[in-house]
DNA sequence: AAATATTGTTTGAACATCAAACTATTTGAC
DNA sequence: GTCAAATAGTTTGATGTTCAAACAATATTT
């Protein structure tokens, strides 16, 4: 028991850090060269379809509102981002994605896709059934933990 | 099966956020209010037992030579980590862990390794064999990526 | 012995991050 | 309706992360 999972730990471990390292490397041999793995992931995270305010993107991000507002700047000086002041509240920002943005955004869901496709067409139904049922548990625990921690 | 592929890159997506989020706030909440997520995974590849030159960690890492020189710098400010020339060739830095940081250290690893014990203990034999499975299939998977990608 | 290669450090530039102070706007209390 | 409080976002200062390139020290090769 102990050593299964030693075993899972470390695949988990390892698949963490290859994804964000492959990544990053793809970007950079792409034509997207100028956007970081961190603002890679504030593009997925504004979407493709409807607009975010700041508060929303930042939550879902879990960074402050102000660390969202300086990488917005620089996504918006970049031609990613585009910023929109709702008409109906004043204060509230709207982002949404350029064309640009978009096209980056289908990019990086595509390789995510492709990773999770290559794996489950090697297993059976039955088993990729399974897998799910290993990470749904997994992501449970994580949100029992994450209720427990103060604020 | 297209559904299948974005229900369990969802998972894994969302279980990368939260897992980070969880580290960076149960070490916020501990005695080491001085590390950051970075700096514990530094930790975490200078390792227990063996001494490891700074090349080696920075490779494990994936970041350069330079990046993991300036990092290490801070963890023995703060006391967590010893530089050792060696004896035998001396350019070469042995990294290794105070006992402050070996403190450290088992305390990350019983995190990852509580995580997943509970996860596992939530499925029978057969169902931690197979989501093992999986994960050892994603991670052949990325690791063929990795070699495709230039040095 | 001199040229070359290797190991690690330093530095400058860009990005990431937070907390706290701030601005603009909206909502609520009276 | 006005004024106080709340909300949404921006700015700023401090610290950390990262790379590439220049550098220093040491080892290896010729």
């Amino acid at each position: 028991m102990d050593q299964r999972i030693n075993e899972v730990n470390g695949y988990l471990v390892s698949i963490f850090n290859d994804v964000l390292m492959i990544e990053e490397r793809t970007l950079q041999m792409s034509q997207f060269k100028d956007v970081s793995i961190k603002e890679m992931h504030t593009i997925d995270a504004i979407g493709m379809y409807q607009e975010h305010t700041t508060s929303e993107v930042a939550k879902k991000l879990g960074i402050t509102v102000g660390t969202l507002t300086v990488s917005v700047n620089n996504l918006v000086r970049k031609g990613y981002v585009d910023r929109v002041r709702s008409e109906t509240d004043r204060r509230v920002v709207q982002l949404a994605l350029t064309k640009r943005g978009r096209l980056l955004y289908r990019l990086h869901d595509k390789f995510h896709r492709d990773m999770v496709k290559e794996t489950i067409n090697e297993m059976g139904e039955k088993e990729s059934e399974v897998l799910m049922q290993g990470l749904k548990n997994l992501h449970g625990y994580l949100e029992r933990t994450k209720e427990q921690l103060p604020d």
